[in-house]
RNA sequence: GGACGCAUAGCUCAGCUGGUUAGAGCGCUGCCCUCACAUGGCAGAGGUCGAAGGUUCAAGUCCUUCUGCGUCCACCA
C-alpha cells in the first residue's frame, strides 16, 4: 500500500480516472444486455456555441446520479450526448468572428459563409462536450450526435415531408415576430416579452369632408401610422357610429382611409378609437382581414422604412418614430404624450426589439399535434415533477398558437422545398426527387430553386430522443432504448423544448418519449441574480473543478439543490472537505486494518455473533442509510440522499463510530465491519461524487475498480434488528460507573483514560434528547471525549459495553453551574410530562385522537417522568 | 392582466400524509495542531416558524385575507 497524502488532491486523481473510464468504455451502452431492461435518458443538447456554465454543471449532475445509480442496479443504461446547432446563436458568433475582418454573410456568400460555420464547429464544437466530460458525466461518448450531422438532417427532412403529408405544415403570409437585426423571423416563444417604460402618443386624424372634425387615436409606436389603412372604433359607441363610414386623411402621408367598426375594439381604452395598420400588427392584421383592408409594409427587413414610408424612407424605425412624432407635433396633430408600461418583446438571442412583421413563413399546425400531447399526459403516460409544473404544460398545450418554423438565416436544415418559376412548391427529399416531381407535372425537365430558409432549431432538437437512436431507420438500439426513462431540464425551456418532443414522440413513435420530467431550478448567485456574463457575477465551474475539483462541484451543487440554487464560491468548500475527510477516513481505515480485512466482500464474510456491540450498532445504521438513501434517488430527491449519506458518513460513520473502535482494531471481525460498511458507502457516494469515491475503492481493494460497473449495495433485513437493541442506559448507572473509573485508576489530571460504560437495553426512545444530558453529566465527571453511548448497548444482559474514553480530569467544568442547568433541563421535562398530562386530560383529545397517538403520548410522559426522576437522582449523586 | 412559487436561527435551507421539547450546514463564541483528517475535533450561544384571522382535542404543517420577494405566461392600441 503507497503512502497517502494527507491532503485529498482532486486534480491528479480525476485526470487518471478519466482516462481509465474511456480505456475501458465504462459507458458503453448494449442493448439487452442484462435482464434488468433499458434505461436510457437523453442529455438536453448544449448549444455547440456553448461554454460550460453552472447550469450545465447541475442539470449534468443530476442526469449523471440517475445513470450511475441505474447502471449499478443493472440496467442497460444509455446516456446519449450530444450538441445543439443552435442556429441563430452559432451564426451570429461566427458573423461577429468574419466581422473582425471586415466580412459580412452577405458579402461571403451562403456557401463560403457555410464552409466557415463548419469549420468553425470543426474547431469549436467539442468544448462543451469536453467539459462535460470533465464533469464526470458518464454519457456514452462514442455515440455523441450533433443535431445537423447526416443521419439526424435526414429525420430532420422526413419530418417536415410526413408533416406536409398530413396537411400539418403550411406556407403562408402572417404578422410574425421579427427580428431586425438577425433579419429572420422568430417564434412566438422567442420573442420574450419585457417590460419597458414608453409613451403613448395621442394623434388627431382629421376628417376629409370637414376638417374640423378628427378622431383621436392612440399608439405606442407611432411611426406604423405611415401604414395605416383604417380607424376602427366600437359598433355600439355611440360617440363615434355617425363617424362610421367616413373618410380620413392620414395626417404627413396624406392617404385617404376610412373608419371601420369592429368588435374587436375596447371602447374603454383611451379615445375608443383605434388606427389600423394591418401590416405591423397582429390585431389590425386581423381587422385586415375582416374587412378587406390594404396591407402596406413600411419597413425593410432591416428595420429601416421603405418608400411607403414617404419623406421618412431610408430612417430607422426608432428615429422614424423620433421624427414622425416632431412633424405631427408641428403639424398641430400630436395631441399629448402620456407615458405608459408595455411590454416590448424582445429577440432572445440578440435582445433586439422585435417588430411584429408580415412576411410569408412556413408553420406547424399545432393543435393536432397537442391535442395528442395533452391527452398522453392526462392519461398519466408523463409525470412531470415538480407537480406544479404540469399546469404550465396543460396551458401553453391547450392555447397553443401554429409554429413559425422557417427562419431567414443560412446556419439549419435546409427547407426540403423546391419551386420552379411559377412558384409551384415540391416537397422532396432531395433535389433529385423534387424535378422528378417537376418533370412528371411539367412533362419535361424545369429548373428548380429551393427554398432559401432554414428551419428553426427546435424543429430538429425535438426529434431528439429518437432522431439519436437512429429514426427514420429501424434498429435494435431504437427499439431497445425508445421510450427513454427520464429527462432533466430547466423549466425555461418546457415549451420550446419539453412540449414538442412529446407531440413528435408520439406522432413518430406512437409513444411519449419519456415517462419522467424532472424539472429543476435555476443556478443563481448568492443575491439570488441569475448567473450571466453581463452581469459579471457568474462562477465558472472549470475554475471550481480547477480549484475544488468535480466531486466538489458535484456535491456541493446538488446539497444545495433544492429549488433555485444560490451560489457563491464558499459553498464548494463543504464538498471540498468532504471529499477530504473521506480520504482521510479511508486513509485511516487502510493504515489499521489486516489484508484479510480489507478484502472482505460482503456481509457473509462476518461473524455477527462475535461482533462487538458498537459495530452492531454501525450495522444498523447502515441498513438504515442504505435504504433512505435508495429511496430518495428513487424519488429524485438527490439533496436528500446526498444530506443521508453526509449525515451517516461523517457524523455517525467517522465522528462515532471510527472513535469507538480505536483500540479495539485487534478484533478481525470488528475490522471487517470497519472496512465493508466504508466500502459500501463509497458504493453509495459513487453516483454523486464518483472521482474520489472510486479512487479510494481501488486503493482499498487494490484492484483498479470501475465503481459504476459494480453493483448497488443491497439492504441486508437480518441486520435490521439491532436497530431494535438500540438504547440508553441508567443515568444514574453511569455516572457511578465513572465514579468508579476515577476512584480505582486513581485519575491524574490530563491523564487519558479507558472508561468502563455500562448500557442496558429497553427504552428505545428519547436517546436524542438523553444525548445532550448525558454528555453534560460526562462532562461534570471529567470526561471529556464524552463520546457518549448512543445506541450501545450490550443486550438485556445490562453488561459492559467497551467505550473507549479520554480523562483529562485538566479541565474540569464549573459544577455549580452545570447543576443549574441541568435542573432547569429537568424542570423542563418535567413541564412537558406536565403537558401531555393535561392532554391525556382533555375529553376532545382522548375521545377524538387516534389510539396509536394516545398510547405514544402515555409512554412519552411515562418516559418523561421516570427520565426526570433519573437525573435528579443523578444530579444527587454527583461529585 | 392571468398563473405559480417562496417567506422557519446572522446566512443557505430541511421539516414528505397536522401529533415528541422545530432540525442541519455555514457563520459566530470557547477550548484543542490528541500519532486518519485544522479542508479537523469537542463544547456552546442563537428561532414568539412573514402578519392577522379561521378549522381542529392538536397547526411551522390545512383554509381565508394581507404584506414582501421571485418566476412564468399574455396581441389590448
Amino acid at each position: 500500500m503507497p503512502e497517502l497524502s494527507p491532503r485529498y488532491n482532486p486534480q491528479e486523481v480525476e485526470e487518471k480516472r478519466l482516462k481509465l473510464w474511456q480505456e475501458k468504455k465504462a459507458f458503453h451502452a448494449v442493448a439487452e444486455r442484462s435482464r434488468k431492461g433499458p434505461f436510457a435518458v437523453v442529455i438536453p443538447p448544449p448549444n455547440v456555441t456553448g461554454v460550460l456554465h453552472m447550469g450545465h454543471a447541475l442539470n449534468n449532475t443530476l442526469q449523471d446520479i440517475l445513470i450511475r445509480y441505474k447502471r449499478m442496479q443493472g440496467f442497460d443504461v444509455l446516456w446519449m450526448p450530444g450538441t445543439d446547432h443552435a442556429g441563430i446563436a452559432t451564426q451570429n458568433v461566427v458573423e461577429k468572428q468574419i466581422a473582425k475582418e471586415g466580412l459580412t454573410r452577405e458579402t461571403l456568400g451562403r456557401d463560403k459563409f457555410m464552409e466557415r460555420l463548419w469549420e468553425w464547429k470543426a474547431h469549436h464544437g467539442d468544448t462543451i462536450i469536453n467539459q462535460l466530460h470533465k464533469l464526470g458525466s458518464s454519457c456514452d461518448w462514442d455515440r455523441t450526435r450533433f443535431t445537423m450531422d447526416e443521419g439526424y438532417s435526414e429525420a430532420v427532412r422526413e419530418v417536415f415531408i410526413t408533416l406536409h403529408e398530413r396537411g400539418l405544415i403550411y406556407q403562408g403570409s402572417y404578422i410574425i415576430n421579427w427580428c431586425p437585426r438577425c433579419t429572420t423571423a422568430l417564434a412566438d416563444e422567442e420573442a420574450e416579452h419585457k417590460d419597458a417604460s414608453g409613451s403613448l402618443w395621442h394623434i388627431r386624424y382629421a376628417l376629409k369632408d370637414d376638417p374640423f372634425q378628427s378622431v383621436i387615436v392612440a399608439t405606442t409606436r407611432p411611426e406604423t401610422m405611415l401604414g395605416d389603412t383604417a380607424v376602427a372604433v366600437n359598433p355600439s359607441d355611440e360617440r363615434y357610429t355617425h363617424l362610421i363610414g367616413k373618410v380620413i386623411i392620414l395626417p404627413l402621408i396624406n392617404r385617404e382611409i376610412t373608419i371601420i367598426a369592429d368588435d374587436f375594439v375596447d371602447r374603454a381604452f383611451g379615445s375608443g378609437a383605434v388606427k389600423v395598420t394591418p401590416a405591423h400588427d397582429p390585431n389590425d392584421f386581423a381587422m385586415g382581414r375582416r374587412h378587406n383592408l390594404e396591407f402596406i409594409n413600411i419597413m425593410h427587413p432591416n428595420g429601416v422604412m421603405n418608400a411607403n414610408a414617404g419623406r421618412f424612407e431610408g430612417l430607422d424605425r426608432f428615429e422614424a418614430r423620433k421624427q414622425v412624432v416632431q412633424a405631427l407635433d408641428e403639424a398641430g396633430m400630436l395631441v399629448k404624450i402620456e407615458p405608459h408600461m408595455n411590454a416590448v418583446r424582445r429577440c432572445y438571442r440578440c435582445d433586439t426589439v422585435v417588430e411584429p412583421y408580415l412576411s410569408r413563413q412556413w408553420f406547424v399546425k399545432m393543435k393536432p399535434l397537442a391535442e395528442k400531447a395533452l391527452a398522453a399526459f392526462h392519461d398519466g403516460k408523463l409525470r412531470i415533477q415538480p407537480k406544479r409544473w404540469e399546469k404550465v404544460y396543460e396551458n401553453w398545450l391547450v392555447d397553443i398558437r401554429d409554429w413559425c418554423i422557417s427562419r431567414q438565416i443560412w446556419w439549419g436544415h435546409r427547407i426540403p422545398v423546391w419551386y420552379d418559376e411559377q412558384g409551384n412548391t415540391f416537397v422532396a427529399r432531395s433535389e433529385a426527387e423534387a424535378k422528378e416531381k417537376a418533370r412528371v407535372k411539367h412533362g419535361k425537365e424545369v429548373t428548380l430553386l429551393q427554398d432559401p430558409d432554414v428551419l428553426d432549431t427546435w424543429f430538429s432538437s425535438w426529434l431528439w430522443p429518437f432522431a439519436t437512436l437512429g429514426w427514420p431507420k429501424p434498429g435494435k438500439d431504437l427499439k431497445y432504448f425508445y421510450p427513454t426513462a427520464a429527462l432533466f431540464t430547466a423549466p425555461e425551456i418546457i415549451f420550446f423544448w419539453v412540449a414538442r418532443m412529446v407531440m413528435a414522440g408520439i406522432e413518430f413513435m406512437g409513444e411519449v418519449p419519456f415517462k419522467d420530467v424532472i424539472l429543476h431550478g435555476t443556478v443563481r448567485d448568492a443575491k439570488g441574480r441569475k448567473m450571466s456574463k453581463s452581469l459579471g457575477n457568474a462562477i465558472d465551474p472549470l475554475e471550481i473543478i480547477g480549484e475544488y475539483g468535480a466531486d466538489a462541484l458535484r456535491f456541493s451543487m446538488i446539497l444545495n439543490s433544492g429549488q433555485d440554487i444560490y451560489i457563491s464560491k464558499e459553498k464548494f468548500e463543504i464538498g471540498r472537505n468532504f471529499a477530504n475527510k473521506l480520504w482521510n477516513a479511508s486513509r485511516f481505515v487502510m493504515m489499521n486494518l489486516a489484508p484479510e480485512a480489507l478484502r472482505i466482500e460482503d456481509f457473509a464474510g462476518i461473524d455477527h455473533a462475535a461482533l462487538d456491540p458498537a459495530s452492531q450498532w454501525i450495522m444498523a445504521r447502515y441498513q438504515k442509510a442504505l435504504v433512505a438513501v435508495t429511496e430518495a434517488i428513487e424519488q429524485f430527491r438527490y439533496s436528500e440522499a446526498e444530506n443521508t449519506l453526509y449525515e451517516f458518513f461523517w457524523g455517525t460513520y467517522c465522528d462515532w463510530y471510527l472513535e469507538m473502535i480505536k483500540g479495539r482494531m485487534d478484533d478481525i471481525n470488528t475490522q471487517k465491519t470497519v472496512c465493508l460498511i466504508l466500502k459500501n458507502t463509497l458504493k453509495m457516494l459513487h453516483p454523486f461524487i464518483p472521482f474520489v469515491t472510486e479512487e479510494i475503492y481501488s486503493h482499498i481493494t487494490g484492484v483498479e475498480t470501475v465503481l459504476t460497473l459494480e453493483a448497488w449495495p443491497i439492504p441486508e433485513e437480518k441486520y435490521a434488528y439491532a436497530q431494535a437493541e438500540v438504547g440508553m442506559g441508567s443515568i444514574v448507572a453511569i455516572i457511578t460507573a465513572i465514579r468508579n473509573v476515577r476512584a480505582q485508576w486513581n485519575i491524574k489530571p490530563n491523564d487519558p483514560v479507558e472508561c468502563v460504560f455500562v448500557a442496558a437495553a429497553g427504552s428505545e426512545t428519547g436517546l436524542r434528547t438523553n444525548e445532550a444530558m448525558i454528555k453534560r453529566l460526562v462532562r461534570m465527571s471529567g470526561i471529556r471525549y464524552a463520546t457518549s453511548a448512543e445506541g450501545i448497548t450490550n443486550s438485556a444482559a445490562g453488561v459492559a459495553g467497551d467505550i473507549k474514553f479520554f480523562i483529562p480530569l485538566g479541565d474540569l467544568i464549573d459544577v455549580a453551574k452545570e447543576k443549574a442547568r441541568i435542573t432547569a433541563e429537568v424542570a423542563q421535562m418535567e413541564k412537558a410530562a406536565h403537558a401531555i398530562a393535561g392532554r391525556l386530560a382533555n375529553e376532545g383529545f382522548v375521545s377524538k385522537a387516534p389510539p396509536e397517538v394516545i398510547e405514544k403520548e402515555r409512554q412519552r410522559m411515562t418516559e418523561l417522568t421516570s427520565r426526570a426522576l433519573e437525573f435528579n437522582k443523578a444530579l444527587a449523586c454527583l461529585i
